[in-house]
DNA sequence: CTTTTAATGATAATGGTTATCATTAAGATA
DNA sequence: TATCTTAATGATAACCATTATCATTAAAAG
């Protein structure tokens, strides 16, 4: 375990060991704003830390995003993609995803009506369907600017 | 085309052959209310139509997608599940998700409001981000009653 | 009925993710 | 600090949903 344990009060209570990929990894997505897939996460360390695998990448995946400190993107390309989860309000934030391209835009204006309605609907439905509710996922989808440009094009040029 | 060309109409303009196989797949989907995988819309149809083969489940849940006749759930358990889109307002639905047991509830009371609020952010996001939006995904992730009971056993005699 | 070719389906290939298991090293103990 | 225990790792193989290939079939037009 070399360098400064930065993250490792975060790791007490939830496993044993704090080792080095795991201090690695979580640092490496609480420095990117980027949704980072297995494979790029495995290549971007590959150059500072060569001996860490990518079996232990996608394990140390599951763990921070068991633990609450990642979540889990799951947007339909085939791979899972994972951002650092934080606890700033600030940066909370949802998505808008362009079905072309892939290309994902963080917002996070207009949260504060969002986020109002989505208690409120929580609320409702926890109790409607017993459920317990931990998390929400909302996403807009459509075509970025250069996608929709490109279509509309297409589309005059076609008929 | 045996049987009654229920769904012909739909197809006019999007593809030039209207076939068995898209037929009783889109008419499988329009009839439950099930969030069905494409294996599991492969054995549902191997009962009456055999010949049928994954492949074209594959590519004609790809085409009735693109088509807007049908919705593709992506909720991270390693398939995609395809449901009916119905044009009637009525069944817009969203969703529940339990993450441990992956049960899915549709919701369909309390949308009013959320539908409001999405078209008004929607328009805000497409002028700030010159974005397209020509969809929503909105997701309650959670423990299903069944689900919650049991990790509360759990957790009281694990302490 | 014949023709054209879009669509199909058997098969193989792809690629992200998970299982296996011998090895390693984090944390405890002396 | 050296030793011990075993959680965690990593190389490898396996898994499995999805996609690519390509010869065959059948929908629609003539």
């Amino acid at each position: 375990m070399p360098g400064p344990p930065k993250w490792r009060h975060r790791f007490q209570g939830h496993v044993s060991r704090w080792t080095v990929p795991r201090e690695v990894i979580l640092d490496l997505l609480c420095r990117t704003s980027k949704h980072l897939s297995a494979k790029e996460i495995y290549s971007y360390l590959y150059k500072s830390h060569p001996g860490i695998g990518m079996t232990t990448v996608y394990r140390t995946l599951d763990l921070l995003a068991r633990m609450g400190l990642v979540t889990k993107l799951v947007l339909g390309d085939g791979q899972s993609r994972y951002e650092f989860k934080s606890s700033d309000r600030e940066k909370h934030h949802h998505h808008l995803l362009c079905t072309k391209c892939g290309k994902i835009i963080d917002y996070s204006e207009f949260l504060d009506e969002e986020l109002e309605l989505i208690r409120k609907t929580e609320k409702k439905l926890e109790k409607k369907y017993n459920f317990k509710i931990l998390d929400h996922n909302i996403e807009f989808l459509g075509l970025c600017e250069k996608c929709y440009v490109f279509s509309e094009k297409r589309s005059s040029n076609d008929s």
